[in-house]
DNA sequence: TTGAAAGCGTTACCAG
DNA sequence: CTGGTAACGCTTTCAA
């Protein structure tokens, strides 16, 4: 490989003077500049950024930990987070956990050895251990999920509340007047008692006679398929089901498939995520828009500017829904 | 930061001998080594990756350049590269080009740079330039492709031409008279070629009186759809249609549906790829399943071996795939 | 078994 | 505007 070195000698000037060209820092007279140039040309010299980072102290390398990038929002944050990233001359060294704790805990003090300037997590929880390593490796953390809040870091969102508020209300005013909301636990996280929450205000307010929350036992459409079956055993005249994820959703309008219930003549199907599937499968699911692309791409950036020192005064980030009306859901008759 | 310098001077040896207990390279007596490992263990010390680079040439780092993490099988391919690069200590700098030229010059150069040991391109095409720009870089490069062939670099892939054979005979075999083909484009790559001969082959050993190939406008599901209104006009009688993927299946199943036209009752629609939406999606579609999973663990075992040094006799390796039986096809009766 | 010192490829400071 | 040199944090001879 050829070095700095080399191309001073073969350039005859000094290493600073080459360091002064390639990096634009100080200035260099055309001719010798020229000179320089040339042999870089020739030489097809590059620096080393190694090299370059001991003595700069930045490496201009973010950790992404992620738990799973088979998830599609995941890699939508992801996408997001790189390609807004290498705007800014980032690049991302990406660890998947899987969920799994230790995994965690010994990818950040990997990413610390690898000098990273910034972290960002996303996953469904954060746990102590997590926030105590990140703590002690002082760099800024950011941390995003979809399922759960945490008010010790910076995060981007969108107002969770309010958009179930508004897809419940939304299906109210299609004339429903049994909505069940299907959550994806017994046990919901505080993200998740938000949207119940907002289901519930909408319930109210518009003095339905009673809210039906149903739990299913996960995220994944078999589930969202069980807890169908469920829903309507016990409330064969619900005519909506506003379900708290996108895969839950295509379980429950599978299910009604199955059972050769109609979606949405019978029975309106809403989503909430609006994952590609939401868009491939028929019906096309009406669902909340969460901008997952943006999410990641407002949350590098922040964390840059941390980076770079400025002092970032909102440290939680609400990004803007939206209720996308397609054909899972319809006026009641 | 505490430094290895820190270290040897609170414990009060060399740094010599601190490099040598934290890399266990060298013997240390037991009680020098147990009075470091306190010094370090007090002061939260971390080996500076960066500056190890440097002096030993490696960066445990591996490029991979993506055109869209957004689609899925990019994204499993991705995963199945980091899991296993972890295995051996290497982690991976992700970079997506959307298929942009310039952008995958880029990239190659930036990771250059950044003294990645090897890159895995994933892509559609290779483009020339890129080639050019690769084999100056010398360093290891392997090319991941779901839609081409190249000669030139080691990858990893299923033998496509048997696999399209395979799934037209089983097709065939369920009593099938008529199966179309349906392609992505009118142009097909040359590994789209591959699965074209081997839909043939078996057509024509089963003396089936023609085939019936089709052409798409892309790969997406809105051109499958567009593609199964064509295919329909000029053979109604056609009662099976094998997709070159799963997209395109979809988009089929989905025009057949909107039809009235039952799945798999009436037609039989295969598709290529197992996409996890071929499960998701009803009727679960019957398809050629590709393990991109491990076609990146595969990819990145076989770039760290080249990278350590071994000869990888095999520049070309195929995995193993299957034909997953569905619902999306059955016997014609 | 240990320490001193050279060196990895840069940048940045200080002289000139 | 240019060159010399220390320094970045570490590994690796070489001697002791």
């Amino acid at each position: 490989m050829v070095t700095i070195k080399d191309v001073a000698k073969l350039a005859g000037v000094s290493i600073s003077t080459v360091s002064r060209v390639i990096n634009n820092s100080k200035p260099v007279s055309p001719e010798v500049r020229k000179k320089v140039l040339k042999v870089i040309e020739e030489t097809g010299y590059r620096p080393n950024d190694i090299a370059r980072t001991l003595v700069t102290k930045k490496s201009y390398l973010i950790g992404v930990i992620v738990t799973n990038l088979a998830n599609s929002y995941v890699a939508e944050m992801v996408r997001g987070i790189e390609e807004v990233g290498k705007m800014y001359n980032y690049d991302i060294l990406l660890c998947s956990t899987y969920g799994d704790k230790s995994t965690e805990l010994k990818y950040i003090q990997l990413l610390n050895r690898k000098q990273v300037e910034g972290i960002i997590f996303i996953s469904d929880k954060l746990n102590e251990e997590v926030k105590e390593q990140v703590d002690a490796f002082k760099i800024p953390f950011l941390y995003l999920s979809r399922h759960s809040i945490e008010e010790k870091y910076p995060t981007v969102t969108i107002d969770n509340n309010l958009a179930s508020y508004e897809m419940t209300q939304y299906l109210i005013n299609l004339g429903h007047k049994k909505v069940a909301y299907l959550t994806d636990s017994e046990e919901p996280t505080n993200l998740e008692q938000l949207k119940i929450n907002g289901y519930k205000k909408a319930i109210e307010e518009n003095e339905i006679e009673k809210e039906l929350i149903y739990y299913a036992n996960g995220r994944k459409n078999e589930e969202g398929y069980a807890a169908a079956k469920e829903i309507l055993k016990e409330n064969e005249d619900v005519t909506a089901i506003f379900c708290s994820n996108d895969e839950l959703a295509i379980g429950v309008i599978n299910y009604l498939r199955d059972k050769d219930i109609k979606v949405p003549d019978e029975i309106s199907v809403a989503g909430y995520g609006d994952l590609r599937m939401a868009t491939i499968i028929r019906p096309q699911i009406t669902t909340v828009k969460e901008p997952f692309y943006d999410m990641g791409a407002v949350a590098i950036r922040m964390i840059i500017k941390e980076i770079a020192g400025e002092k970032v005064k909102e440290k939680r980030v609400n990004l803007p829904f939206h209720i996308e009306k397609r054909d899972s859901c319809k006026k009641i008759k």
